[in-house]
DNA sequence: GCAAAAGTGTTTGGGATACACCCATGC
DNA sequence: GCATGGGTGTATCCCAAACACTTTTGC
């Protein structure tokens, strides 16, 4: 070690890259930059991590704080996602930042202290920062997750039709999927069951509503469609 | 943000995870720690990150100086593993690890400055703070690499006989093997392709020896044996 | 009756699995 | 000639992929 220079830390940061479905869209949870650097730009939330917090307590006082959002209860699913720590990422000063990536459904933000909007994540605004390609990094591990996992129940709600499971399926990972096969599939796995009600909506038939067989995260072995 | 009050960042460490085989089985380097705390007890080779270096350029460094590790040239694979960070972890103060995994082969330390040594990751001495629980979680990750990428070629020699590759497989993965499919399974890939010499060694017949057809880490789609 | 989404089966090809014997060499 | 590891083929099963029509409802 070196003990002859006094030891100073980088900053060190937490981001958050929330999803949720609104519609058939996959959209993701901004905030717009009130202030230098990046001002008037959109942003993941995030903020600072102090001695003592660990990064995931210093991600839900400034989720719950900037963009009202209260990671304990609002999201189904929370995980670390990667540690960005280019020295030039933020024009302050040496930034690293833990990101984590969650997912939600209908979530509601309560006393937003910033402007907050969701966006498609197809179509996003200019981004601060290195944002953008840390939500196309999130992005893609979700979709991974959704291939192995029983994930998908993080973004719907808890009785939902195969209509809707396979449109979120197809939100997420960005392409068609074969609804005979999908259907197949996906009953064949065991993660789901159906449940006594319908969902009936609109000038068509009536769709069965499942559920999903466990409240925890689920690993399978592999491959989908 | 929170203006009112001096932020302080917690300390910000690196640590390595670093594989090879030794004969057959997956070893990890670990050095001995000479100072408290857990003096005497082998730990993760590792050490601070101070502002203005990345994550990595810090890692080199301490590799460079404590063990005797050359980052760029004695490793074939290197990847960000996770950021362990909580509170409790160092009983010194709160220090946020950036963890990384790599491999290599047949691996030369010069001028390690501390006592360092290659451990048996089946056979795992007490071990400093949660760097058991790092191993671990690094060796799962490699496992999973080598299911779907050409990590392998980072445990093995340039050129290799398929019974050395399927032994990797084994030693990462902690499972036996089916000879012939195995071979099947891999010629099949196309990710390797013959030479023209032959591996000669003891009282029975010699092996082709084969070789990686991309230098680089390629990816594949899915599932292994 | 018509528009709109729900629901349903079969065929085909390829990869996963299981399994046992001959080959080339050094001594 | 024998001990040692290298090298090879086939049968079976399951899963992935491709593909189109009938059913139920609201209006």
């Amino acid at each position: 070690m070196n003990y002859s220079s006094p030891y100073k830390a980088p900053t060190l940061t937490v981001d958050a890259v929330i999803f949720q479905l609104i519609g058939e869209q996959l959209h993701v949870l901004l905030t717009k930059r009130s202030d230098e650097p990046f001002k008037g730009d959109w942003a993941l939330p995030g903020g600072y991590c102090a001695e003592g917090s660990t990064t995931l307590e210093a991600l839900a006082m400034v989720t719950k704080r900037k963009v009202g959002l209260d990671l304990d209860n609002d999201l189904n699913y929370l995980e670390q996602l990667y540690t960005f720590d280019t020295v030039a990422r933020d024009p302050r000063g040496h930034a690293v930042s833990v990101t984590y990536v969650g997912c939600g459904r209908a979530i509601e933000l309560v006393q937003a202290t910033q402007e907050v909007a969701w966006h498609p994540v197809d179509t996003l605004p200019n981004l601060a920062y290195d944002h953008e390609s840390i939500i196309h990094y999130a992005r893609e591990r979700l979709a991974a997750k959704l291939t192995y996992t029983n994930a998908a129940k993080g973004l719907l709600e808890k009785k939902f039709t195969l209509s809707q499971l396979q449109s979120t399926y197809e939100a997420v990972m960005g392409r068609l999927l074969d609804k005979r096969n999908f259907r197949k599939k996906f009953l064949s796995l065991g993660l789901i069951h159906e449940t006594p009600d319908m969902w009936r909506e609109g000038a068509h038939r009536p769709a069965k509503l499942y559920a999903f067989n466990n409240d925890n995260l689920e690993a399978l072995s592999r491959s989908f469609d």
